[in-house]
DNA sequence: CAGATAACCTGCGTGC
DNA sequence: TGCACGCAGGTTATCT
């Protein structure tokens, strides 16, 4: 569900309600897939306080005082909710409640996951470099390293289709499904054309809209299609400024033409037939 | 090695 | 109402 947005807004909206705040108790339901149980998980985080939040790509990386780092990616239908004790008392549900946190303020927070493919993880924060997740990933989206010649140079010779190209985590670090829909819109560039093919100028204007939109995502909290809500529930507003994604059959916003669907790399993908070439 | 495909799970909306 | 089917915002293992 998450893209590089979500996460971000998640990241700054636990960092008002959990920063600071210490653990009191936890506990684990079933874990996502392929995770086998952390060892002492509950002991190794006892009385321990979280320092800050950080995000790198998709991933949220919690510190603790300990030195210990939780290392969290929501996968496709992932959540970290902080629930209030006070005003919502629901309970535990070990059925989709992989972890929770109960915290020295009356409040618990909760990893909750149904289909998943996310991840939980536990690791010293030195040994955070090495994380197999973590380390192949590119440059994210705000770095200065992630500019035009960094992309033209990136999608050089390549036979991709440009939008699996961008949503390659090891080419820049963030950019999901509808995300990159969105970008190529903006861009005017067809999602299946192939990178390598894509000219200079065109390549520009990717680099530029990915920064732009992802930043305009963030102002707006993150986009909601389907259900997703933030950690307090609320739900994202840049749904309201999807140009293309979801939008199949419907008029392009520029050019009035019918959007189109069309599957690249087994993944829905919408353009404008006429806008984008 | 680049690129394509299958697989990992569960829930929800749709149409019959 | 029930059921089969298709689809979902991600990543990774395994093929060609």
């Amino acid at each position: 569900m998450p893209e590089l947005p979500e996460v971000e807004s998640l990241r700054r909206m636990l960092l008002r309600s959990v920063a600071g705040r210490t653990i009191v108790a936890a506990r684990i339901g079933r874990l996502p897939l392929r995770r086998r149980a952390i060892p002492n998980f509950g002991a190794r985080v006892r009385g321990k306080t979280i320092e800050g939040i950080d995000r790198r790509a998709k991933y949220l990386i919690i510190r603790l005082d300990s030195g210990d780092a939780l290392v969290a990616h929501l996968g496709m239908s992932g959540s970290l909710t902080c629930r209030d004790v006070d005003f919502d008392s629901s309970e535990f549900d070990p059925k989709h409640d992989h972890i929770e946190f109960q915290l020295d303020n009356q409040s618990r927070l909760v990893f909750n996951d149904p289909r998943r493919f996310g991840i939980f993880r536990m690791v010293p924060r030195r040994e955070l470099d090495d994380l197999r997740e973590l380390k192949g990933l590119g440059p994210e989206p705000f770095s200065p390293e992630f500019n035009a010649e960094y992309l033209a140079g990136q999608a050089r010779e390549r036979r991709v289709a440009i939008k699996n190209l961008l949503m390659d985590q090891k080419i820049v670090a963030g950019v999901g499904n509808i995300y990159a829909s969105e970008i190529l819109f903006r861009a005017r560039v067809r999602p299946t054309r192939r990178a390598g093919r894509v000219k200079p100028d065109e390549i520009a204007r990717i680099a530029r809209f990915t920064r732009i939109v992802l930043h305009d995502a963030i102002d707006g909290r993150g986009t909601t299609f389907r259900n997703y809500r933030d950690s307090e529930g609320r739900p994202g507003t840049f749904a309201d400024r999807l140009q293309v994604y979801g939008r199949e059959g419907e008029p392009c916003y520029r050019c009035r033409t019918p959007i189109r669907n069309v599957v690249v790399g087994q993944r829905a993908s919408f353009f404008c037939p006429r806008c984008q070439k």
